[in-house]
DNA sequence: TTGACTTATTTTACATATAAATTTATTCAT
DNA sequence: ATGAATAAATTTATATGTAAAATAAGTCAA
């Protein structure tokens, strides 16, 4: 094999690593996702995307705006729109005015939100807890600092 | 502090380990996920979904039937309906009819599907590759390690 | 002030996902 | 052979996501 074929060959082995990285992630993610999305809707009538909007205004019991909600969130504003209209209608979260300005105002839970939230993050603890009862301490932590590494090091947004 | 509490304080503790553990993935693949398909999608017509649906249909040329998509890709028949639907649309893919079966068929990548695969592979390289340009090559090989290791002894479907 | 930008949010059109019901074809015990 | 159960795929209703356009309100230089 000639030398420049053995420098292309160590691109490609790297990428193929690149590549399965990407392929652990997603299909880690599809699994938990599917199965921790599924309990909670089952358990609680509560799905995993109005489960991670609710922690988000469980944190701000002052309420947050929209577009701090979207970024929290990591999703459109367009979809934040939606996501509330369809909690206001089941009562879990309200809007309130702001005084300020006048084409935004705050979210926040309801008594029934909270209510449902504190339930909710019950059910959520304990699908995380039976899916990762095999995991030992150590291995999550190494897990974590290993994910948080990585994280930091991506080149985003060129 | 009295022992009993110790014991529930070492109880929440992992909890919260795994909690973070389910974060990070979910941020990861939120950042990823997201940056691939933008710009696959701009650079190539071809959403992440639909890249990800051609890529198993490029490994079997023999074609493959509604249902092995589905598990494949790990979503439901009714989504994959819709998806071959569109595919088929844009001239990407086709279905043949199964002789044996006349429930069944088996879908394929047409020639122009083919040529659009080959580019959007291409695509979905490079932008891998600038995304974890700063990762070390042990870093990688690590972190699928390590998450290979987590999937194996994820307890699913209780 | 006013007119040009910017900002906050919603709306629209569409893609992608699920669960449940339906359709059509196959299999298999009787 | 036939009727019940099973299997493959689609359809329906709905949730969740995006990008782009629209609406409405705030800001700020001239």
């Amino acid at each position: 094999m000639r030398p420049e074929i053995e420098v292309l060959d160590h691109v490609n082995k790297q990428e193929k690593e690149q590549v399965r990285v990407w392929l652990s992630i997603m299909g880690i993610h599809s699994s938990i996702f599917a199965e921790l999305n599924r309990k909670l809707s089952d358990q609680t009538g509560i799905s995993l995307t109005k489960f991670d909007a609710m922690a988000q205004l469980d944190r701000y019991p002052e309420g947050i705006s929209m577009g701090e909600l979207s970024s929290a969130l990591r999703v459109t504003n367009g979809n934040v729109s939606g996501l509330v209209s369809r909690l206001i209608k089941d009562d879990l979260v309200f809007r309130e005015m702001s005084q300020e300005d006048r084409r935004s105002f705050r979210v926040k839970l309801t008594p029934t939100g909270k209510a449902k939230f504190a339930q909710a993050l019950k059910v959520h603890q304990d699908v995380l807890s039976d899916m990762f009862s095999k995991v030992a301490p150590e291995e999550l932590s190494n897990t974590v600092k290993m994910l948080r590494n990585l994280s930091s090091k991506l080149a985003l947004e060129a």
